[in-house]
DNA sequence: TAGGTTGTGCGAAACGTTTCGATCCAGGGA
DNA sequence: TCCCTGGATCGAAACGTTTCGCACAACCTA
């Protein structure tokens, strides 16, 4: 590899200018500009990241921290890492993919202390997350995916829980149900106080409440078995709900088992929507179920792109709140004995199948 | 942060020594050791990552690319990467998400160039892939988690695809199936050379030609609906085939549905095989499905591994291949007709909810 | 013509390490 | 008593940048 002294003599010329010319840092005359572009590219000079960083204070990179041991690094997580690694890499940064064991704030003290990062991005940030405790005495800048409890001024990108819930009640009371039930995340998530499995239990419950519908929320199946088993308690519990918002994966497939077992039919029977998971997973399927995609990509390069903008300015607290998406599958219909037409338009969500682009960047700036 | 010199202050040495005491590069007395050791932990130094980088060549910083466009990323190359970036970390290195846009070559020259990476892990192989060309002429260290046509003596992890398509044919037969269809990858994966739809291809054929069983492989749907009907025109050209083997997720889910609709029934008239997919995907299916599953984060720490034992040493090619892991769920049974005395035993394989944790490393080292 | 003002460019220091030759001192052999 | 050896430590250079104070023209203004 040349380095910028290389350069320098090729161009007959000081280090210190290369360095102006090359940066821009302050006026070089035309005609030396030239001749040092044309000598760096001769040379195929590139700058070492390194040595910048040592000298500068900036190494261009950040970490995006993840937790190793919970298996459930499922499309969402990953959509994440890549969201962000893309956007970092939009504007110049790099990506540390960093995983976190036992002891997290240990392992944050030291991947900080490398002088490695510019700053740190947290993903899976529970209700009370003690890291940002750390980061924020330790001065390191950082961005979170998700949120703490009360954020506060803490930079953060997360999914609008309130305006999801809104939505999907929208979507079945629409179709004329008159009483939802809720299937959480597992009772593990929901009893770590996991973000998504709280704010998403408490606003769908607040948004069948100002929509006067029914609503039914004990359940929390994480299992195939525990979701079939938690539609055969619903059923038997509450023979008037016909639509169903399910959050977990598994929990889903063991629902739809169920149905079949007992001889009814979706959509037919049974509304479900398939909540926080891809339309991808939602087409695996059958029927094609209806989605509340979360924007995970987005949030990951926003994230990204928050985290970086803080390392150039020093603005007020950056807070986005993104809805998922509604993409209506084969899996809604209109409830048992209403009389609402359905499948003849009025409604905007996207159709599964019809016009597969995201949706424009649909952010509410709260604060 | 506090520097070497703080501690050489501190402790009253010079700086050499501290850096020969905390690398144990060469001997230092006890006592002074002592100090040094004493003087670091009180003022929780720690070694600038770059600084020593810049002077060693070395940054313990590894990249792993994968392609940003390619929206097929899904659980399998996830696992990749968090399985890289446990191996990596384990062994005191860090990765780096990197994503691969329109021109991955000159986009491997900016990042190799930059001096931030002492390696490179390339993930989505093609048969023929330019980025090793550029590599092994660029003198960057790399490997690969898969492998292009003839991978010669580039390092590389990837399926043993040999032996998995052995194993699945092995495990049909043994249920009294004579003849097997094969769908595999979407066409165009295909025809992209993509290394996996081609080596699955080859080798599910050699193996049921060795085990002298029926076998067709003409189908290679895509999508849900590709599934579907390649299932319809499966049945109606080749009635006698009772045991399908599926690559693509989406598709599996088409074919499902078909069996259904015909009103067959799995796994009494059809054993169906998911080929490459996860077990936690297989579990989302109705039934569950049989499934071989890729050791993705094995591959993936095993590619990390190589790629920092390549760095100290200069050994030898490093090739491992990993077989499948096949998991049998309730989609595999007898042939229709056949008399083969079915869940009396004898299968070696994991059952799907029977111990769960993952096999040992079972590896085989070839050349 | 003297004094200030630009516009350019130079050299040296600094960032925090590692490395390597030089130095120092005590102990042992002749 | 002198020299040599070897263990322990030191000091300085080097890695490749950026930054900052200075120097040197040339040009304008008074």
């Amino acid at each position: 590899m040349s380095s910028i002294r290389d350069v320098a003599e090729r161009a007959g010329v000081a280090v210190s200018t290369v360095s102006a010319a090359l940066n821009g840092t302050r006026p070089v005359s035309a005609a030396t500009r030239r001749r040092i572009e044309q000598a760096a590219a001769d040379l195929g000079y590139r700058p070492s990241l390194l040595a910048r960083g040592l000298q500068s204070k900036r190494t261009h990179i950040l970490a995006l921290l993840y937790p190793a041991p919970r298996s459930g690094f499922g499309l969402t997580e990953m959509q994440f890492a890549t969201g962000a690694a893309e956007a970092a890499r939009e504007l110049g940064y790099h990506l540390l993919l960093s995983p976190e064991y036992a002891d997290p704030v240990e392992e944050l003290r030291h991947l900080t202390g490398l002088g490695l990062v510019d700053g740190v991005l947290l993903m899976e940030v529970g209700l009370d997350d003690e890291r940002t405790d750390f980061l924020m005495e330790a001065g390191v800048p950082f961005s979170m995916i998700g949120r703490t409890r009360d954020p506060g001024s803490i930079d953060h990108a997360d999914i609008d829980f309130a305006a999801t819930a809104r939505q999907a009640v929208a979507h079945v009371a629409g179709l004329g149900h008159r009483k939802l039930a809720f299937f959480n995340l597992s009772a593990d998530a929901y009893a770590a106080q996991y973000g998504p499995a709280i704010r998403a239990g408490a606003e769908f419950a607040e948004a069948a409440r100002a929509a006067g519908i029914g609503y039914v929320d004990d359940f929390r199946p994480g299992s195939a078995e525990e979701g079939r088993q938690a539609f055969e308690q619903l059923v038997a519990a509450h023979p008037d709900v016909t639509a169903l918002a399910v959050m977990d994966d598994h929990a889903t497939a063991g629902v739809i088992a169920a149905v079949a077992a007992r001889g009814w039919r979706i959509p037919e029977d049974l509304t479900l929507l398939l909540v926080l998971s891809s339309a991808g997973v939602a087409e695996m399927f059958h029927p094609r179920l209806t989605t509340l995609e979360p924007p995970s990509a987005e949030l990951g390069g926003l994230g990204a792109r928050m985290l970086i903008d803080r390392l150039a300015d020093d603005g007020p607290p950056r807070h986005r709140l993104l809805p998922c998406r509604l993409v209506i599958g084969d899996s809604s219909g209109p409830a048992r004995g209403s009389a609402v037409a359905w499948r003849s338009g009025g409604s905007a969500a996207t159709r599964a199948g019809e016009g597969d682009g995201i949706e424009g960047d649909r952010a509410s700036l709260t604060e």
